[in-house]
DNA sequence: GCTTATAGTGCGTTATAATGCCTTTTTTAC
DNA sequence: GTAAAAAAGGCATTATAACGCACTATAAGC
């Protein structure tokens, strides 16, 4: 895909500090399982929905914002 | 769809702050002009890559961050 | 008005995201 | 080390994103 590593470490991170199971995290947001497993594992492309399910039950934001060049 | 309409209207203002047309908005990012048409009039649900395409070329970046609660 | 550039949309095709089911692997707790 | 829980992954199906093409609508100039 791209360097979209960041975005599926960071869901894949927050599912831990919650200390919730991708199972229970599937159950929460609506979201198949085989989907987050997809998605936590780097493979697969999600759609904005599906993050935008994901993140809203875990108390996050998906957004857009301009680079801020390398200091 | 959802509320990613922040989404889609961030992307349109930042488009039209860089003064460019869809078409080479296309042309730049590799997304075609007739999905980059569909994501800016709110339909469609793009995947992280197209969103990431047209980031990248516009100087933004697609992430998750926490929620800030409502002050 | 007319012309041109830009944006919006209907329709059909192709590629692939989302899903379910089932099996294997890894991790965690005894 | 065994059992249970959690995660990873193969495979097939269904839903739909991405796309091309052609047409329409809406500015923006002149």
């Amino acid at each position: 895909m791209m360097h979209l590593n960041n975005l599926y470490e960071t869901l894949r991170e927050r599912r831990e500090t919650l200390g919730v199971t991708q199972l229970h995290l599937a159950e929460l947001s609506g979201v198949a399982l085989r989907t987050l497993k997809e998605i936590e594992s780097g493979k697969g492309n999600p759609t904005a929905e599906t993050l935008s399910k994901l993140a809203d039950v875990m108390g996050m934001d998906l957004k857009l914002e301009i680079r801020k060049p390398a200091v």
